[in-house]
DNA sequence: ACCTGAACACCGTTCAAGT
DNA sequence: ACCTGAACACCGTTCAAGT
């Protein structure tokens, strides 16, 4: 890559990182160039579609939150384990307005650039469900999809000017739901 | 009205509700006016606003889901009368896609037209989670807008490809989280 | 090798001009 | 009283032309 070329891809997804910030996983393209200084053809030849620009600007936080997964799968508790995950991974994905239904998206379109990294993410809160269905009390017929589908809806609510006032309650009436035979949904409070 | 425009009016919602069944429910106005062979404006003057143009496509419906609520609060169950009307409503969002985020963004926007019928259900709803608060199982923390943000969460599960097929399992977790005392969630699928 | 402005085909919304 | 095409200010995306 061209100097010139460098430094404009960086104030991109400076600017980009921002932007996605301030409006949303659906911030028009062309006003991140423009905030950028660079004509729309400039960004679209870096980032060719809207999921190539939100993975490069997602991937880091995705690959710390699937390393937590992958530690907490050594923790005392399966069930606190899980539900700290989900704690984070709820908390991640309400950073940015709008990013569940992409990564959903992303999700059942192998040809998303995003595909990969919402892949790895789905494996890793996988193998933590999996473990909590063993040894602790989590559904038995949920699936490492399903948790991901509650992690989107819980997004969806953060989303909403009407309901995130009220999701970190809908967080643990969730969290009750996955671990279902747990005497009472207080214990999931605890942890956090 | 006169008739030519009564005709229009009327040709435009049969369109519309055709167009948002396929496309959803941001599907483009323009589009609307012109498979309904009309031009843009004559679309904005009988729908100044899409909540507008969704208000009058959806209020049949949603008043009749408002009926059904006030009838089944005199059902024996009150958790049953809960689920079953819980049911029923996840079902009407997922009609057409997109509709429970426009109806998320009307309850906490009071000049949405969309507005009043939303307010209307969410109170007939809040009666039956009341009765099952007072004689049932239902979690008493729990809100109507806590309500409406889970049949929100369903709806939008249902409106991704990579979750739909899930959504009546889904369905069930998210019920049971609600009647969080009964004893196993199964008990919700016998009423259905 | 990279950037750019202009272009294409859209969108929601409005308005002057028509009948 | 109602409708209309054109207009305005956007959008995502592409491409020929520049340096």
């Amino acid at each position: 890559m061209r100097s010139d070329a460098k430094e404009n891809y960086h104030h991109l997804l400076v600017t980009a990182r921002a932007v996605v910030a301030e409006e949303g996983a659906n911030a028009s393209m062309r006003d991140i160039a423009r905030k950028a200084g660079v004509g729309p053809a400039t960004l679209f030849r870096h980032f060719p579609t809207r999921d190539a620009l939100l993975d490069t600007l997602l991937r880091g936080s995705l690959e710390e939150l699937t390393q937590k997964a992958n530690a907490l799968e050594s923790a005392p508790s399966a069930d606190d384990a899980l539900v700290t995950w989900l704690h984070e991974a709820v908390a991640f994905v309400r950073i940015y307005s709008g990013v569940v239904t992409l990564m959903a998206s992303a999700l059942s379109d192998a040809s998303s650039a995003l595909h990969a990294s919402c892949a790895g993410l789905r494996s890793a809160g996988t193998r933590l469900l999996a473990r909590a269905q063993a040894v602790g009390t989590a559904d038995k017929n949920m699936t490492g999809s399903d948790l991901f589908a509650l992690i989107g809806a819980l997004g969806w609510i953060g989303d909403q000017a009407s309901y995130s006032a009220r999701s970190d309650y809908l967080f643990n009436v969730i969290a009750s739901a996955i671990l279902i035979n747990r005497p009472s949904r207080d214990v999931a409070m605890g942890i956090i």
